[in-house]
DNA sequence: ATACGCCCCTGGTGGC
DNA sequence: TGCCACCAGGGGCGTA
């Protein structure tokens, strides 16, 4: 989202190509229309999902889904134009002050659609998420509220996005590691003393991602092209096999190890997380 | 209400 | 070199 505000916030968009139907679901009728000719007033974030404010009363609701990026690149640089679009490049808008915008998606699990600005919240999509993780409303005791009464592992109560917005597999891996909380819980049982060590360590391995420029994984990079390398300061998530960073080795530690729930890859430490 | 697969896609990697 | 199985930052939706 800062990228793209870095380029965009106060632009005037002076052509728009939507280059297919849509993404995960249909692009709302008249996309290229509502962009062009838009100036873009401002930005913000609610989950994992970027609004654009445009003039006109309408925002533009975007989510890049698992691979999505937003490429940005100056018109004319290295003659974008005769190279044509990127690979991928679904959607694509051109400023008032010569910068190319585009929506790269190769797996197409992103979306876009408009919304009112003075309704975005009560979006679909939006309606029913839970707090924003950095915001200092979300205290332990928030959310102990949110896990209590769920027999589902904390693990993938963590993910889901009613009860803390925001957080991803990467994320949700790190931070039960770091509050030393095994995956297979009970959420309700985590809630009280749980929830107390697990909120501070959300926050800080957030904080610390937003500052490492996120995580690159294949080619997923920032908007200006730059990779993002938070991926190294993983202590869990990929490194199946190795050692635990927090334990003195074998044979009191077997390393860190991956299980699958709800169909997604968990890494963790066996020693530090068990129970 | 809650919980669990399934599915939407492309592409990279590693084994044979 | 080719083929194939498996895996991947998400999350809505249908079904039990």
């Amino acid at each position: 989202m800062r990228g793209l505000q870095a380029r965009l916030q106060g632009r005037v968009i002076v052509r728009a190509e939507v280059r297919r139907e849509g993404l995960r679901w249909p692009f709302p009728d008249g996309l290229a229309a509502h962009l062009t000719g838009a100036r873009v007033l401002g930005f913000r974030r609610r989950a994992k999902y970027i609004l654009m404010r445009l003039d006109g009363g309408g925002s533009v609701l975007l989510h890049l889904g698992m691979s999505g990026r937003m490429l940005i690149r100056r018109r004319g640089a290295n003659d974008p134009d005769a190279a044509g679009p990127a690979l991928h490049e679904h959607v694509e808008m051109e400023t008032d002050d010569g910068w190319l915008v585009g929506f790269v998606d190769p797996r197409r699990f992103g979306s876009i659609d408009l919304v009112p600005t003075d309704a975005e919240d009560a979006h679909r999509l939006l309606a029913g998420l839970g707090p924003e993780p950095l915001d200092e409303l979300f205290t332990p005791a928030v959310l102990s509220a949110g896990l209590a009464g769920r027999r589902t592992p904390i693990k993938a109560a963590l993910l889901d996005q009613r009860i803390v917005a925001g957080l991803g597999n990467i994320y949700v891996c790190e931070a039960l590691f770091r509050a030393g909380i095994a995956p297979s819980r009970h959420a309700a049982d985590v809630a009280g003393a749980g929830a107390a060590r697990l909120v501070p360590e959300i926050k800080a391995t957030l904080q610390e991602a937003i500052a490492a420029g996120g995580s690159s994984l294949r080619d997923y990079v920032q908007p200006d092209g730059e990779l993002g390398y938070f991926q190294h300061a993983w202590r869990v998530y990929g490194r199946e096999g190795e050692r635990c960073p927090a334990c003195p080795g074998p044979p009191a530690c077997p390393g860190i190890a991956r299980v699958v729930q709800a169909g997604r890859s968990t890494f963790l430490c066996p020693r530090l997380q068990a129970g």
